[in-house]
DNA sequence: TCGCAATTGATAATGATTATCAATGATAGC
DNA sequence: GCTATCATTGATAATCATTATCAATTGCGA
C-alpha cells in the first residue's frame, strides 16, 4: 500500500470516528479500495473487488457507503451520461478529468491554467460557487493506436 | 421569435434536409423549442411545452429527436447527476455552464480564461480531445436572497 | 396519386440508483 | 466479558431517466 493510500485511508477513518459512525469491516474495506485505486472505480468495480474478502457483500452496501464517504467530503463523484458514476478517493476535491470514450479509462491531468476561473465566474454571475466539474472527452493514446486514427 | 432563434431553427432544418431525414411537424416543433429556449430545457420541459399544439405527442418522440438533433451537432446535452439531462440548442458546441443547486436554473456565463485549456490537456496527455464539459455548481443570486445566506 | 421507408405513439425493457425492512453486529456502559 | 441499543447490513422492491420494440401512420420522391 502506497504512502498516499495509507494517508487517505487514515483520513477517511478519522472522519468516521469524528462523526460517531461505526467502523464496519465492509465500510473500512470500501474506504481502502477508494484510497488505493488510481483508476476511478465504479460502484460495481468496488463491489466485485470486495467479493473475495466479503463473499456475501451487497451492492447496496457499496452504494450506501460511497454516498456516506462523499458526504464526509472524502471522495468525489464523476457522473457520466449513460453509464455508472466513477469515484475518486485520492483527490477528494474538485479537479479536472480526461475520459477516454473508447475504453472508459479516466485520468487526472495536470492543468496549470485553472486557477482563477472560479473567481472569474463568481464575479461575472453573482453565484456562490460551491464546486465545479471539468471533464475532457477524447481517445487515449492506446485506443488511438488500436483504431488506427 | 428572436433573430438567433430563427437562425438556429433554420440551421437545424437545413441539417435535416442535408441528411435526407423527414421534416415531421413534431420534429420541427422540437427544433423550434430548442432554438428558442434560453433556459436549457429538459426532455420533459419540451414534452410539456408541445402538448398544447400536439395533444397526442409521446415523450419517446422527444427523446428520439433530441438524440437525433444532438447527433447532427445541433444541440448539446448537459447531463446532471440524479436528474434529467438538459439541452442547449442555441450554442451547439461545448461551453461552460453555471447550475443553481437550489432552483435548477442553468446559465451560460461569459468566461474569458478558457482558450488554450484544451491544447494544454492534449499536449500533456496525448489524448485526442473531442469535447469537454465545464460546469460550476452554486447558488444563484435569487436563491441566495431567499435562503438568507 | 402511390408506395414505401421513415417516423410516431404506446408500451415494455433496461440500468443505475434509492428506499424499505427484518436480521445482524459494533460498541458504550456496566 | 456481557448486554442492550442502535447503526448497519443484505435482500429485495421501487423509482426514474432513458432505450428498445413494434404495429400503425405519414412525409415525400417517383
Ligand atoms: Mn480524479
Ligand atoms: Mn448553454
Ligand atoms: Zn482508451
Ligand atoms: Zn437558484
Amino acid at each position: 500500500m502506497s504512502l498516499l493510500a495509507k494517508k487517505r485511508s487514515a483520513a477517511m477513518a478519522a472522519k468516521l470516528k469524528d462523526s460517531g459512525l461505526k467502523a464496519t469491516p465492509q465500510r473500512l474495506a470500501i474506504m481502502r479500495v477508494l484510497a488505493e485505486s488510481k483508476g476511478h472505480p465504479s460502484v460495481d468495480d468496488i463491489y466485485r473487488r470486495l467479493q473475495r474478502r466479503f463473499p456475501g457483500i451487497s451492492p447496496a452496501t457499496v452504494y450506501r457507503n460511497i454516498m456516506l464517504i462523499k458526504s464526509l467530503g472524502e471522495a468525489v463523484e464523476i457522473s457520466l451520461a449513460g453509464s455508472a458514476s466513477r469515484y475518486d478517493g485520492r483527490k477528494p476535491y474538485p479537479h479536472p478529468h480526461i475520459v477516454c470514450v473508447e475504453c472508459g479509462n479516466i485520468l487526472d491531468p495536470e492543468l496549470a491554467s485553472l486557477g482563477d476561473m472560479t473567481r472569474e465566474v463568481t464575479a461575472a454571475s453573482g453565484f456562490e460557487i460551491k464546486s465545479f466539474r471539468l471533464d475532457f472527452f477524447g481517445v487515449c493514446p492506446a485506443c488511438r493506436k488500436k483504431s488506427g486514427s
